[in-house]
DNA sequence: CGCTGGCCAGTTAAAGAGTC
DNA sequence: GACTCTTTAACTGGCCAGCG
């Protein structure tokens, strides 16, 4: 497959990471030699990537509004770009569903974002619909930074959030079976070829995964390449179950 | 002393309110 | 109807007040 440049990033600029802390900040080193305070875009614990000294992206922002002016986006860990912006993956997922990149979920005529739905008041990240051969598709996003010798997982950390929405998932199962009912791994690293539920982090998650699995909910795995530059999309991940 | 609940941090995106 | 402005929820762990 012919890897397709599916985002692009403003301008970026380099630095060194200094340290994260209070979830929300980031203190880095730009190559200029300034010491800025970046906005952190990820509230999770960043198992493995976040790495003191190592090389960073940032992107700058001069809205008035913004208290701090410089976004932190990517980290160069274990030899590879990873993305830390936690609010990319639903956006870039959203132009690659409307150029009908993602080959299980080509040819959908509309999408929908954040649409409620199920037993536990959850909003579902994308409904798919008005697809000439298939079926409505319920499509949730989790983005996955973790990673052990080109093994992506998710989670990194106990996630009652994430082992919520995967019983929300079951219940459309169960409950809408003339629609589809996808889990979509955002993985926001070039370097891994198959994924598997974080076991070891959260246990209970891989037990809900593999059980929502079994009951035809589509676990699709979706490879990216992080570059300063953009991010091309790689194609399917190996599942590991 | 240990637990629980509420609040806080910065940004985004969606929903709601307001204007022409 | 189209546009802009304002409000709100979401993300998550740390902190603190209040309680038994």
């Amino acid at each position: 497959m012919t890897p397709t440049l599916c985002w692009h990033y403003p301008p970026l600029q380099a630095g060194i990471l200094c340290r994260r802390y209070q979830r929300f900040f980031a203190e880095i080193e730009l190559t200029s030699g300034d010491r800025i305070t970046a906005h952190c875009p990820n509230t999770g614990p960043m198992t493995g990537i976040c790495q003191v000294g190592a090389p960073v992206q940032v992107s700058y922002h001069a809205d008035p509004k913004r208290k701090l002016a410089y976004t932190w986006e990517m980290i160069f860990v274990d030899g590879t770009w990873v993305g830390v912006n936690t609010s990319l993956p639903n956006r870039v997922i959203a132009s690659a569903l409307a150029a009908g990149i993602l080959p299980e979920l080509a040819g959908y005529g509309t999408q929908q974002r954040e649409v409620a739905y199920g037993q536990e008041r959850s909003r579902i990240d994308f409904y798919l619909a008005d697809h000439p051969q298939q079926p409505p598709a319920y499509v949730e996003v989790k983005n996955t930074t973790w990673a052990q010798g080109g093994l992506a997982l998710f989670p990194d950390t106990v996630t009652m959030r994430g082992q919520k929405h995967l019983r929300e998932l079951q219940w459309l199962r169960q409950t809408q079976p003339d629609t589809r009912v996808c889990m979509l791994y955002f993985i926001n690293r070039g370097d891994c070829d198959r994924f598997a539920p974080g076991d070891s982090a959260d246990p209970t998650y891989g037990q809900l995964l593999r059980a929502a699995y079994n009951q035809g909910v589509e676990i699709l795995p979706y490879r990216f390449a992080i570059e300063p530059t953009g991010i091309q999309f790689l194609g399917t991940a190996k599942l590991v179950l």
